[in-house]
RNA sequence: GGUCUGGUGGCAGAAUGGCUAUGCAUCGGACUGCAAAUCCGCGUAUGUGGGUUCGAUUCCCGCCCAGACCUCCA
């Protein structure tokens, strides 16, 4: 049995998280403002296509937090948004000819299915957009009345100018923004770093009823609607992808500081890193993306969640189909590990991964101590082996039985295999080797492998 | 052009002011009829030029290179 008694009970002591706080540019103690109920809030996607493995990795990323904090703390709160009102997908639904509602009920049953599939535990409360307009227009509102935003043409737009930190999240200031301005300045803006709180709708846009005319939100307002919907005015952490620092982050935080003056808004703000392909940002609209899907038809998708895990969530990464594979081979030793030696406890979660993790989940880290436990079982080790199999557990691995994972959803028929190893058994007795050989071959062509091992021959998937 | 991040062995990827993880691949060996799997063994790699220091991959400055953001983007 474990050696690990004491880890039954609440680790303790239990290891301070640090985060990387992208405000700060530093990485800090993380401090909840309710020890009891941690609060964060992730961007989720926008619904207007599947979505690829760049967006998978920021969802991946805000998983492993999760599921560290879950293991820290007694309560998490975990929001994340769908968006599903936007230009894109109006644009998108007028190409498919397809009805809004339709495509973004679809999209969001493919993301759904994508992450599951990907063993990424669902938020707390997921809102969606449009669900929330009321919630927007009461801000907006606030906004106006308070001198932050003003009407114009049917837009409502937020006055950067009235916000003396605007820039101080993504670092920049609103001279250098201005002196450097490339954006095609609308007539209609005060200043020209001044977005768009709620647009008018054309009669064939969907539109709500506003004190402003027929029109919908505009992108950053949900967020920060929603934000204070479900955590309220201050929560701990805020995250996404680090290409929505700007303008994305910038201006949500503008709007909840300026709307709840007595709010901090979040806390901490963690971005994830790019996924690269090629050497370039992975990306809808540079087209060079691999959807979840796709990559799931070649691969498990334990395989994909490795790969992920294997670089520092703040790193960009280059996707390669050689990286995938590579992580593949390295889920089939844990998977042999956990065969040879069956873990019997599961409450072993190792103090080194705990504590790679809580440096700002420094996921590398805690994947070399899984190798040395998958070493050690191995070799027989019943530690080691309950302590891999609890340290992949809080990485989100390990969804699997092993025979599963060798032997699951072949196209032979497993009977089959085993009537060919017996005949190949006969072959070998009889020294039939080229006979022997040939069977074995046979087989590795159609992705079955043997493995003659002391205990007789057995098989996998290749 | 402005802002930022980063450049570690063949590849991936941690860490660190002095002893440089881990994995994959390669190679050699054990095991095997041969393989596969497993085990053993093998690699001083920190872009470049200065500076600080007894000592720098680690701190500071310049340069080169790469990527991200500045426009929708996770």
């Amino acid at each position: 049995m474990s050696t690990q008694k004491s880890n039954t009970a609440p680790i303790s002591p239990r290891p301070g998280l640090r985060l990387h706080n992208s405000h700060q540019r530093t990485t800090v103690p993380f401090t909840p403002d309710d020890a009891s109920n941690v609060r964060l809030y992730f961007c989720g996607p926008t619904v207007y296509d599947r979505v690829h493995l760049g967006n998978l990795r920021s969802m991946l990323s805000a998983d492993v937090l999760v599921r560290l904090l879950k293991a820290l703390y007694p309560q998490v709160t975990y929001v994340r948004n769908i968006t599903d009102i936007d230009d894109k997908i109006i644009q998108r639904a007028r190409e498919n000819d397809e009805d809004i509602s339709h495509l973004t009920e679809r999209t969001t049953k493919d993301f759904h299915d994508d992450l599951a599939a990907l063993n990424i535990l669902p938020p707390t409360v997921e809102p969606r957009a449009t669900q929330h307009i009321p919630d927007m227009l009461e801000m907006i509102g606030r906004l106006i009345t308070q001198g932050h935003a003003y009407e114009t043409e049917g837009h409502v737009l937020f006055d950067v100018t009235s916000f003396p930190s605007y820039g101080a999240l993504s670092g920049r200031s609103l001279e250098d923004m201005l002196a450097g301005a490339r954006v095609d300045v609308a007539d209609y803006k005060r200043n020209p770093g001044d977005f768009v709180l709620w647009k008018p709708s054309r009669n064939d846009e969907p539109g709500w009823d506003s004190p402003y005319g027929r029109g919908r939100p505009g992108w950053h307002i949900e967020c920060s609607a929603m934000a204070e919907r479900y955590l309220g005015e201050s929560f701990d952490i805020h995250g996404g992808g680090n290409d929505l620092l700007f303008p994305h982050h910038e201006n949500e935080r503008a709007q909840s500081l300026c709307c709840y003056p007595h709010g901090h808004f979040a806390r901490h703000w963690v971005h994830t890193g790019m996924l690269l392909s090629n050497g370039e940002k992975m990306s809808k609209s540079l087209g060079n993306f691999h959807t979840i899907h796709e990559v799931l038809e070649r691969t498990p998708a334990e395989a994909l969640r490795l790969l992920f895990l294997g670089s520092h969530y703040r790193s960009t990464l280059d996707f390669t189909w050689e990286k995938l594979d590579e992580a593949r081979r390295i889920m089939d030793r844990f998977y042999r590990a956990l065969e040879k030696t069956p873990p019997a406890s599961t409450d072993s979660l190792p103090a080194d991964m705990l504590e790679a993790l809580c440096d700002d989940l420094n996921t590398p880290l805690a994947l070399s101590a899984l190798h040395r436990y998958a070493d050690a079982a191995l070799e027989g080790q019943q530690s080691a082996a309950n302590h891999l199999w609890a340290g992949g557990q809080l990485l989100g691995l390990f969804t699997m039985k092993p025979a599963d994972w060798f032997q699951g959803g072949t196209d032979l028929d497993p009977a089959t295999i085993e009537a060919l190893i017996e005949k190949r058994l006969a072959a070998r007795k009889a020294r039939d080797f080229a006979l022997a050989d040939q069977i074995r071959n046979d087989l590795a062509e159609q992705g079955i492998l043997l493995e003659d091992g002391p205990a007789g021959t057995t098989w996998r998937k290749g």
